[in-house]
RNA sequence: GCGCCAGUAGCUCAGUUGGAUAGAGCGGCAGCCUUCUAAGCUGUAGGUCGGGGGUUCGAUUCCCUCCUGGCGCGCCA
């Protein structure tokens, strides 16, 4: 048992013997400030309702209860309004580097899952253009929910949905027609609607090139695929460049050839949620919380963005994803009430909650101390493939990932690119960088560490004692980020640990040591790297050896 | 007008079921390299946690209200 275990096991049973409820579990809690020791209770203050007594008195008498010398409690004191506050010996809780050891790059790995299946669908870009910046930050933000569900034991499925059909690829079409008349006529007629970036031109230029017969541009089918397969090339490219790898790319336009559209239509219709007005074929949304009904059949015979997103719901709920997660920009979630709806009319007893969304809000790109905006009709934006060749692909991930998805996003692209040297990427590899230079300088396998017989005492530093608790704490914290989908956790551990990795291989040395103390902290400085490497893996950043 | 998200140091932002003296990076100031990487460390300055009410032993955190900003409110996606 660790020293946690311990400590709360006494605390109930003092509780209980001063009259808690039979059920009550203490809550033991890392206090910001050292100086209030190692662990900290305020199990009193909770009590003192029930007890009708004062926080401070219920404190002194669990103080005077607690049986706690097994968890190596070198001291136990009431402090404050009522909190108590243990103080632990030096190396109680180092021997827990042990499991960190044994663990290697599995440490912090856990079984939540139970290897129950998900599907994240993120990025899901319609092929229409490159990847911009905000789809960089769906990419980083659903490929580290993967990887922290993978995790916590979840057999992911990562799934990039194509919106390859419907209007937008209609438009994309008619504009590299236009591009395409162009080269020949002069004159380009760009439809409304339209896309204007220069890299229509180029997909116009390379249609001609490999389709001679239709100089003309009247094959608009043809055009239609190569346009929709030169951009997804592109973006398989984009995502390459990224390190983020999908399983499943599955595709609206099959939805259509396959009869699942018509089927879920059917579906909606017996189900009696349906409804003809104005010509068109409505769903009755406004039955699940929507606050009006929606068209999901146009009065001209095609299909609304929504219906197709029900269908593909439907698809993969009988594919067996009974968890689904879908990562979306913050200007998608008027979509997340009807969808629900959608799928829960199909009266299939899918849960009220499916699918999952996990909304980020909008990236502002910052250039030259200007806003760009992003707009891909208009061909002025910031891609993905931007950003990765100027500041690099660990610091693009991370400057994308270090904030919670619900805070609007500044990318300054001169200040990423211009504190390259200083920013916090590099402050956490460069601590996984400096533990490394420990081993390779005293050529030491650092593998074959195992702490098995180590002193554990040695650690007696303040600075090595708050390393070895954030170290321990790592499990913990991946555990919250996966169940609150929050990858930002991770990167402000992260930057937390590398500061006091930092700090701890400063001020004191490892080679040289006289023992036990070499053997304590070599132990240590490998937890140290195993944590720093096994986080940044999350992250999808890599973890460099020397810088 | 309605809905969702946000407002914390000069800037960009963390703050884990409500806890003790609210933190980090960058920027500012003053220091530290014959010792495992100075891409580092130490110290220091900088805050009415948007304003105002409420809930209680205790509120940056929960509730109400107002202000400001972003996003959405389509037979577009």
């Amino acid at each position: 048992m660790t020293p946690e275990q311990i400590l709360r096991d006494a605390l109930r049973d003092a509780a209980v013997a001063l009259g808690a409820p039979a059920d009550f579990q203490p809550q033991l809690e890392r206090p910001r400030d050292p100086s209030f020791g190692d662990w900290a209770s305020n199990a009193a203050m909770l009590l003192a309702r029930h007890l009708k007594r004062k926080p401070l008195e219920i404190a002194q008498d669990l103080v005077t209860r607690l049986d706690v010398a097994k968890a190596g409690v070198s001291e136990a004191y009431v402090a404050g309004a009522g909190f108590i506050n243990f103080r632990l010996a030096a190396g109680a809780e180092a021997r827990g580097l042990v499991d960190i050891l044994a663990g290697g790059s599995t440490f912090g790995r856990s079984n939540e899952g139970e290897q129950r299946v998900v599907n994240v669908e993120f990025v899901s870009a319609n092929p229409t253009g490159p990847l911009h910046v905000g789809h960089g930050r769906q990419a980083a933000i659903g490929d580290a929910i993967s990887t922290l569900l993978e995790w916590t034991g979840w057999k992911v499925t990562r799934e990039f949905y194509y919106n390859d059909a419907g209007v937008q690829i209609a438009n994309l079409a008619r504009s590299v027609q236009a591009r395409v008349r162009e080269l020949t006529t002069g004159v380009a007629e760009i439809p409304e609607g339209g896309y204007h970036g220069e890299y229509i031109r180029e997909i116009a230029r390379d249609y001609v090139a490999a389709h001679p017969g239709d100089a003309a541009g009247s094959d608009l089918e043809a055009i239609r695929a190569f346009a929709v397969s030169a951009l997804r090339h592109e973006q398989d490219k984009d995502l390459q460049a990224f390190g983020v790898k999908f399983d499943v790319y599955y595709l609206e336009s099959s939805l259509y050839t396959d009869g699942k559209v018509e089927e879920t239509v059917r579906m909606l219709v017996e189900g009696g949620h349906a409804f003809e007005k104005d010509g068109a074929l409505w769903l009755r949304t406004t039955d699940y919380g929507d606050d009006k009904d929606r068209v999901m059949r146009k009065s001209d015979g095609t299909y609304t963005y929504f219906l197709p997103d029900v269908a593909y719901h439907l698809v993969k709920w009988r594919r067996g994803f009974t968890r689904a997660i879908n990562v979306q920009g913050a200007d998608h979630h008027s979509t997340v009430t009807r969808v629900r709806a959608g799928v829960q009319a199909l009266g299939m007893g899918i849960p009220q909650g499916y699918p999952e969304y996990e909304l980020h809000q909008m990236v502002t790109v910052m250039r030259a101390g200007e806003e760009v905006k992003i707009s891909k009709r208009a061909g002025s934006y910031v891609t993905v493939r931007d950003l990765i060749d100027e500041v690099g692909r660990d610091a693009v991930r991370y400057f994308l990932l270090m904030r919670k998805s619900d805070s609007q996003l500044v990318f300054d692209v001169d200040v990423a690119r211009a504190q390259s040297e200083e920013n916090p990427v590099y402050y956490i590899q460069m601590a996984h960088a400096r533990v490394c230079g420990i081993f390779r300088v005293g050529e030491i396998d650092a593998t074959a560490i195992t702490g098995l017989n180590v002193g554990w005492g040695a650690l007696v530093e303040d600075d090595e004692r708050e390393l070895v608790k954030a170290l321990l704490g790592f499990p913990a914290l991946v555990t919250a980020a996966a169940r609150t989908l929050s990858p930002h956790l991770v990167a402000s551990y992260l930057l937390e640990t590398a500061r006091l990795v930092h700090t701890w291989y400063h001020k004191h040395h490892v080679l040289g040591e006289p023992e036990p103390i070499l053997s304590a902290r070599l132990a240590l400085a490998r937890a140290a790297q195993l944590v720093l490497a096994n986080g940044l893996s999350i992250l999808g950043i890599s973890a460099p050896e020397r810088m």
